[in-house]
DNA sequence: AACACTGGGGTCTTCCAGTC
DNA sequence: GACTGGAAGACCCCAGTGTT
């Protein structure tokens, strides 16, 4: 791909990431910037500039990757509870839930597995990094994290714990909620829609 | 095809040993 | 005694495999 040189290699990295491609090698010279990427399999992003909240997986299932949005697996619980406590109110729709709801959806690693525990803390603070560039450019009012784990290894601290971060990205509060996901059996449903449902109450 | 069983997993809580 | 860090247990679901 040739892009102009008044994109910068980071924002390009970060554009195609998000859209779910490797990016291979960036050569930039005088007038403009060539990049080598391959489409993966894994989500891309929906994300856009009038966001009123960014929610933040840690990296996508290949049943997500598979079926095209986040939190796809039969056992997830993000979209009954985000549909209950009214976050989103158009179930397994991403592009709807940013377009009417001003949700938009991303993770911290883009690269699909089927635990969280494939993935190394270098992996969450690369993703950080990005995420952060994105909150810079796309100042959602509000950021949310979806699982506790994740958002440790990318800090490099074991003692954050869940709710309103001290750490901000891109300048924009940050709450850490826990992961839906079916393995996460310590966190119901109920808990699910009350913790969305504060978080609402914030936005 | 439908069901049962089993191992593995994310997170929180509790407990305990070590340190100040 | 207070604090910290690590280990273990509990919760409930997923995915794979075996059985009917």
């Amino acid at each position: 791909m040739l892009f102009n040189a008044r994109w910068k290699p980071e924002r390009i990295f970060d554009v195609l990431v998000g859209a779910g491609f490797s990016v291979e090698t960036t050569i930039q010279d005088a007038d403009s910037v060539r990049v080598t990427a391959k489409l993966i399999r894994t989500l891309s992003d929906t994300v856009g500039s009038n966001m009123r909240l960014l929610l933040v997986g840690l990296n996508p299932s290949f049943h997500a990757a598979d079926a095209g949005y986040g939190f796809a697996g039969p056992g997830n619980r993000f979209w009954p509870a985000a549909l209950e406590a009214q976050i989103v109110t158009k179930e397994r729709d991403p592009v709807y839930a940013l377009q009417t709801d001003r949700v938009g959806m991303t993770d911290l690693v883009k690269k699909p597995t089927s635990k969280a525990a494939e993935l190394t803390d270098m992996h969450f603070q690369v993703g950080l990094a990005r995420i952060s560039r994105m909150c810079r450019w796309l100042s959602p009012k509000v950021v949310c994290v979806l699982g506790i784990t994740g958002w440790r290894a990318a800090l490099g601290d074991s003692r954050l714990s869940l709710g309103a971060q001290t750490v901000r990205l891109g300048a924009r509060p940050v709450y850490v909620l826990p992961n839906p996901s079916g393995l996460n059996a310590h966190t119901n449903h109920g808990d699910l829609v009350k913790r969305f449902g504060d978080l609402l109450d914030s936005v």
